[in-house]
DNA sequence: TGGGATTTGTTCGTATGTATT
DNA sequence: GAATACATACGAACAAATCCC
């Protein structure tokens, strides 16, 4: 018998286009047909039809009636919508973990920060992306709450999506030391603290990679945040 | 032609499945077997399997390996859990809307309050509750916020869940006066003050329901909390 | 322990709807 | 504007796993 656990085929399927479509190797905008899928991974239709369902339920793709299936592709008011609820939820993850770091914990942390420190003056365009975000849900895991961990790598997840749609390469040198100080803080046990240093965090990371409206952008992006003044949610297809 | 929406099937007995839970028509532990739900409904078990699926994501079934869907029985600290998120999510909700309050919105919430005040002498048993729930509903939409809708959603209906797991019937008369407070705050525009009524709002809600934690009830609700420092977050199965 | 009944996991074929020439 | 090409929506049937007697 197997030593690892069974996994659904559809679970294998869902986490490697997850990966594919995070690493940048589909792009947003990318069309994903069932057939195409199915035979990249040796299985059926059904199979990468539910995936795909999955990954939409999460916001990585969207699913277009009778259309099929596309790498999502957020728009500059998307993502800040995105912002602003992950701003909600990683406050709770530094109130639950003020003051309760363990020294193991505290530790992992560390350790993680120093990756970050050498992995940004490496070449590899991506890693310090991915490393970051992965901070984050190592913070999260540690407040022992499932949903939350489901939520927090679900916005990190589609943030790192609207930064590939629209972010620049940007030198991420400055979220390590705010990710030194978020430690810093956590361990201090000072909640209000953490949470100021939290919320900067973001919002330095939405400056970095949200900041332009300035001319020559898609207009569209510029025009989204006045559509949005109309509280319709309702959009037609 | 129809003048509906053209909405897949998969959506229709989504959302059929999901009233009846959170109606508890369906208890929590009851099994779904794909079958009975497809003949319920007149369609194929693909259509079923389907729906069951996006509602495993939701948190309101539980998928078991090669045993088939069951109604979610979120235990108490699974509740806690759930409480806790929303707390963040429902801050960024009154963050949002804080002084942003149209007439018309206004108008509006006030008279779902009457509603709700007019069910709570009522006799039918869950329509207060329903009621209540999309009290929190209506706000999260007047955001404008489709992601943060959809969490608010989810962590509602999860709500919904706990408390008819573990829940007794308790009068809802106070909370429609807390929702009052809740309505007068955010058109009053003070976003602290607001944030501050619905903590405690939230905290009654819990109180009411979630309250025990004394002696007699499971060690291992307790235990968990600590249990939690561990940061492993695989379960066996 | 074992075998039959039941339910899920998966595949593939047909119908329907959308985009394109 | 109509016909063609293509991809999805849905359904029926087979294979494998689990449960129960």
């Amino acid at each position: 018998m197997d030593d690892k656990i069974q996994r659904s085929r559809t679970e294998e399927v869902h986490e490697a286009l997850r990966l594919a479509i995070l690493e940048q190797g589909l792009r947003p905008g990318a069309r994903l047909p069932e057939d195409a899928i199915g035979e990249s991974f040796g299985t059926s239709r059904t199979i990468a039809r539910e995936a795909l369902g999955r990954l939409a339920v999460e916001g990585l793709v969207e699913l277009k009636r009778n259309r099929g299936a596309f790498v999502a592709a957020p728009d500059l008011e998307e993502g800040r919508e995105i912002l602003s609820v992950r701003n909600g939820l990683e406050r709770v993850v530094v109130q639950t973990l003020a003051g309760h770091i363990s020294t193991q914990q505290q530790k992992t942390l560390r350790e993680h920060v120093g990756m970050e420190r050498e992995a940004s003056s490496g070449t590899t365009p991506h890693r310090p992306v991915r490393l970051s975000g992965e901070f984050h849900l190592l913070l999260a895991r540690m407040t022992g709450n499932q949903l939350l961990s489901r939520y927090i790598t679900e916005v990190v997840s589609r943030c790192s999506l609207v930064f590939a749609s629209h972010g620049r390469p940007h030198s991420s040198e400055c979220a390590v030391a705010e990710h030194e100080a978020i430690v810093d803080a956590l361990v201090a046990g000072d909640f209000e603290a953490a949470a100021l240093v939290m919320q900067r965090h973001l919002d330095a990371v939405a400056a970095r990679t949200l900041p332009p409206l300035r001319a020559g952008t898609d207009i569209r992006d510029v025009l989204a945040r006045y559509a949005a003044e109309s509280t319709d949610t309702r959009k037609p297809d």
